[in-house]
RNA sequence: GCCCCCAUCGUCUAGUGGCCCAGGACGAAGCCCUCUCAAGGCUUAAACCGGGAUUCGAAUUCCCGUGGGGGCACCA
């Protein structure tokens, strides 16, 4: 397949936190550009000022490279096509809407918002649609130019054609076509003179030299807008890929901030921000959020350079999907199993310091092999694997009792394997198991009774990582302390 | 209300007229392995929204319903 390079963008408004589905948004848009060796950009749309939000921007950057998405060109790094912020490109928007307006196919309107609410609100009580009436649409090219003159607040309207239909062509989901009298004349430059969305992103597009446009499908209303837009510049279409929208976990329903809530409550999340704390890597992240939308038969776990071989637009699907988080907690943990010791050692140090834990880096790499596949996310090692750097555990009483027998019996168990293991010089697993194992074997007792009361002892906690493995990385001099510590527990019981 | 989009197991999806009594993955259930918990192996249950039409033949094409989603701003 020989496909031009192309080149991509990204142009979240910075309104809010990046979501999942900005995230994916950004993937696909990523994978496209990295796949046909083009380029991916990063725009920043911020043209409503009122929304705009303060380290919106800097959350976008950050999430962009927490996931691994980095961009070619973009606000913070320049490139040849900027600014990639559209507030400092003002001049750029009005020299476009001029061009509209002198080529007719735009007009000043001098309509206040008021008037414009109130036509509104009369046409909703004649159950008509709402629409821009067309007043100022009609008023001579003369007269307008001298009301603009004399600097009468005005907007600049794109003229929509009133009869026939816009035929827009989405790459999903084939010809859209609109009947014209649905459409409205939309204000593509407002009072304060910046641009809305309709003009900003199709000037941007073609003078950032867009090849492709991925966005979320909620511009498929706009869609006809934007194309005869494009059409009245005269410029070549881009190919437009309107993704899905995501829905709430049940299924029923867009995602709302109650979802939000639940999510946070159940240890996931829709914001990127969030994840890196709650244990998820991007590697786990991405993999789950790709293929939420995108059809792959089989071999589904995937790097973002395999995904990049594999991905095309063809294969993205146009219906809705829900978020499933046992799916992400799935590609998470098979993703923290392919990394290497040393790798996961390293991700998985700051979640046993943020706990207070002094972390010896020899110890850490010890235990990844034993808990690397037990972990969904990486906080999980704090369950698997606190007791390594503790200097003490503090085992509940009860959970020191063999199941099935009382605490004198479990006392005996107790002695007997501290008089055992205590008559070694090493308890590396290969010469503690075999002895520990003949006491099972002689005594009747079953091995999940001693080796759970030694679990319990030498660990604290009734689940853990392989036990002797466990033990001989505690170490002989502290195993025997823990179990000692074990005996006098149940002396006193 | 009007317009647009979507529709395969509970979920994400494969499937582009015969390879499909529909394949994979998550989740679920069972078995095996096993010092706990995992991981791993094997197995099972589970779907083409409904109705018409076209065709020798439809999950795949068309129409009508129904359901879900999005839009109808000087927001993106």
């Amino acid at each position: 397949m020989t496909t031009k390079p192309a080149r991509t963008r990204f142009a979240p408004s910075p309104t809010g936190h990046l979501h999942l589905g900005g995230a994916r948004t950004a993937l696909y848009a990523y994978l496209l550009a990295r796949k046909t060796g083009g380029q991916f950009i990063l725009r920043i749309e911020d043209t409503d000022m009122k929304r705009t939000v303060a380290g919106a921007e800097q959350e976008i950057i950050d999430g962009l490279h927490w996931l691994g998405l980095n961009y070619d060109e973009g606000p913070d790094i320049g490139g040849k096509y900027g600014p990639y912020r559209q507030t400092e490109r003002r001049e750029i928007y009005a020299h476009h809407a001029k061009i509209l307006v002198d080529s007719g196919h735009a007009y000043p309107c001098f309509c206040t918002p008021e008037r414009l609410d109130k036509v509104r609100q009369e046409q909703m009580q004649r159950k008509e649609n709402p629409h821009y009436d067309g007043t100022c649409r009609i008023l001579s090219p003369d007269d307008a130019a001298r009301r603009v003159a004399n600097g009468e607040p005005h907007t600049i309207r794109f003229k929509m054609p009133y009869e026939g239909s816009t035929v827009a062509h989405d790459h999903l989901r084939g010809d859209i076509v609109t009947e014209n009298k649905q459409l409205n004349d939309q204000v593509v430059l407002k009072t304060d003179g910046l641009p809305t969305y309709h003009l900003a992103a199709m000037v941007d597009d073609h003078e950032m030299q867009i090849t492709h446009v991925v966005r979320g499908s909620e511009w498929l209303g706009t869609f006809p807008l934007h194309v005869n837009i494009v059409r009245a510049f005269g410029w070549e279409e881009p190919i437009w890929v309107h993704l899905s929208v995501f829905l709430k976990p049940s299924g029923k329903g867009k995602l709302s901030k109650r979802d939000s809530a639940d999510a946070i409550k159940d240890d996931h999340s829709f914001f990127i921000k969030d994840l890196d704390g709650l244990g998820f890597i991007p590697e786990g992240v991405i993999n789950w959020v790709a293929l939420m939308g995108w059809g792959v038969a089989e071999d589904d776990v995937m790097t973002i350079n395999q995904m990049v071989e594999r991905f095309t637009i063809d294969s993205l699907t146009p219906s809705p999907a829900a978020i499933n988080f046992q799916r992400l907690d799935h590609f998470n943990a098979t993703h923290i199993r392919l990394l290497t010791t040393e790798d996961l050692a390293a991700r998985l140090k700051p979640y046993f310091t943020r706990e207070g834990l002094v972390v010896d880096d020899a110890v850490l790499l010890k235990i990844i092999p034993l808990i690397r596949e037990r972990l969904t996310t990486l906080d999980d090692c704090i369950a698997f694997g606190a007791f390594f750097f503790q200097k003490n555990v503090t085992p509940t009483p009860e959970d020191l009792i063999a199941k099935g027998l009382d605490a004198k019996q479990s006392l005996d168990i107790a002695k007997k394997s501290y008089e055992i293991l205590s008559s070694l010089s090493s308890i590396d697993h290969a010469t503690a198991e075999p002895p520990m194992r003949a006491y099972v074997e002689e005594s009747g007792l079953s091995v999940n009774q001693v080796f759970g009361f030694l679990r319990v002892a030498s660990t604290g906690q009734k689940v853990s990582p392989p036990l002797f493995e466990s033990m001989e990385i505690i170490g002989r001099e502290k195993c025997l302390q823990r179990i000692k510590n074990a005996v006098e527990i149940l002396e006193k019981m």
